[in-house]
DNA sequence: TATGAATGAGAATTCATTCAT
DNA sequence: GATGAATGAATTCTCATTCAT
């Protein structure tokens, strides 16, 4: 265990890093409230109290995670080829759709975000965060605006609003308990079921389109 | 302490309609964790045990509200005016958004049925809900797709799904902490704040026209 | 159901031994806590109410089931063939062995009474339930005596008592854990692995010859 | 309440020693299913939490408490003096009488063991517990066998796994309430009851004379 | 900075028993 | 005699967070 501390920056940083990289490690195959600060602690091969030199809570540590998906995901979005064309709506879709697809564990961040997050932690430390996001969506959206001439200034954010909104509700739906599932194969309830990827994709295509 | 029993159907259904009425007063100010079977109990005038004679569990009590809840929406989506014009888009999404905000009990019930409910309830409980359900958004599901030239047979239960989606995941966005509300006033982050009545009807409506 | 009132003695009697019977098939596969009084009334044909007309608690209705298990061993006991002779101790400790293999459920309960049972019934009921287990006792023992030059009078009583708390003893000792079993079978532990029924015959005769 | 924390491997085992001195204290006048860890965990001076660094769970709390009271009890039987003799059946059993006499808590624990604490401890925590229990009752064993020459090697162990059976069955038999012991005086039920001690030194000293 | 022992709140559920009808 | 709706007591264990060293 590294008794040694970390005084500079850097170390400090790597600290931080090896926080958040155990949390996004367990929280793969485990829920919110299943993975622990210990664990996390633990894994990134600190003691339990350390972790909360680095976050004031746990829902800071997984609020700082979203920042870290939630930028990488920004940073594909605004090197993705984007052109006008008539079918520019579905483009748009399908890029929000396949790039969250490949990113489930922002899927289920962003679905915590509200309830979980954002209600434990303090105003100041969603601030930051709030300004960061808004930066970007205006950035990409702007973008996005670009290619769709149905898109006033503004609407940009507003469809990362929207896909937001999409992407928890549908995210939700598609988490089925195995055994209600089978019954969901019955042909009377068989149109109850979700496909988070598709129906996510044709509902913000529709609503482009339609915009 | 009513040592009264409830001998015949009726009165069984009044003590059973008591105790979702006690949960729904309670659930208005608090949430599901909140509120304890103990609480709906009391409220009802009943003893904590009795509570389990009408509902095995908190979860399956929170379902059957869910479906009354339902039912009495439907209802009222049963009966409204419906008529073919070129703005049918935006009435059916003026009409679910209107409906949906005088019952915000609904709204919050719906963003608990897939995490909560039908997680913690048997899959026998949740299958007469589903179908009737799957029923009910079948038979007004008819009657918006017959004024919305766009919507194949099955989309109007597809539409629903959708609006639960949306309605869940703008429901998220909008229960924002006070203290976290006061920031999202500062013209950068002004853009971020989610009304959620007008931002459905927006969302549903553009979805239609560009169904 | 049997909404006919049982009337004369004999129709109430049979309520009784219908109660007993389904009690001990439920107690056959589950542990006395396990078994309920409604799931022993409904076996029974009646309601959870009626059940406690003809035993006022649960642990008097399963003292009167053990009361009948011992009648029936006892019976068994009093006409087993038993003759003097020089390992006439050897054949008194197979004898309640054997029988008492045979009747698991009987083991069940001598483990149960003690403990359970008498602390949770009044004495009024324990009373006659004694003397009558006095009196088979002596029986039962004298003949045993009378095989075992070294019993004095009154050694026969003496011995079902002790065999009872081997019974108890002995039975406790064989239920273990699936996984703890797994364990008790390395060499070290091995010698700890109590087998009933050899064990019980072993223990006996050996007191019977060292008496 | 104590902020001091048990930083050194000392202090930690003085907090566990206290847990289970509160635990032992309480027990002796309650049974086990009246204690409470909060109880012990109070007496012992800690939040109810804290009993749950030093014990997984109840159980295992207890079975501690059992070892300790185990190996003392063994620590007697190892210095006891044994001679072999015409009566060293008499000497043993009167040995294994008198130290567990002195010892009620032993005995009530001994009862434990198996239907309790073992149903509700991992595997891995008994065992352990059960090799330790096999080497001492090998070690103790084999002083018995020396003065017994009736006794094969192994059957040192066996004379405790019998006493055990004994010293369960005999302790429930004796545990009688009080307004059942006043019927027990009547002349036809005097012989049925058990004094514990002079009757697990009888049986013991039988057994022992046949082996 | 790092540690890790100490803290303490928090709620669903079962089932033997009763008693009004 | 039969019913069955109503009662209500009772307790473990987890884990985010703190803070003395």
């Amino acid at each position: 265990m590294p008794r040694t501390r970390a005084r500079d920056a850097e170390s400090k940083e790597a600290r931080r890093a090896a926080l958040l990289s155990a949390a996004s490690g367990l929280f793969e195959t485990q829920s919110f409230a299943q993975v622990t600060m210990g664990e996390i602690s633990a894994a990134a091969g600190l003691a339990k109290g350390t972790a909360y030199l680095y976050f004031t809570t746990k829902e800071a540590l997984f609020l700082a995670l979203l920042a870290q998906e939630l930028e990488a995901w920004f940073d594909v979005l605004a090197e993705a080829p984007l052109r006008p064309s008539k079918d520019a709506p579905d483009q748009v879709a399908a890029l929000f759709a396949e790039t969250l697809s490949e990113r489930p564990t922002l899927v289920r961040l962003l679905g915590l975000l509200h309830l979980t997050i954002e209600q434990n932690v303090s105003a100041e430390l969603v601030l930051p965060f709030k300004l960061r996001l808004a930066e970007r969506m205006g950035e990409v959206g702007a973008r996005i605006e670009a290619v769709l001439p149905q898109l006033s200034p503004g609407d940009g954010v507003r469809l990362f609003l929207r896909a937001h909104a999409l992407v928890v509700g549908l995210g939700q739906m598609s988490q089925v308990k195995p055994d209600l599932d089978v019954l969901l194969a019955k042909p009377e309830l068989c149109h109850l079921k979700v496909q988070w990827a598709p129906e996510l994709r044709a509902c913000l295509a529709a609503m482009l389109r339609g915009w």
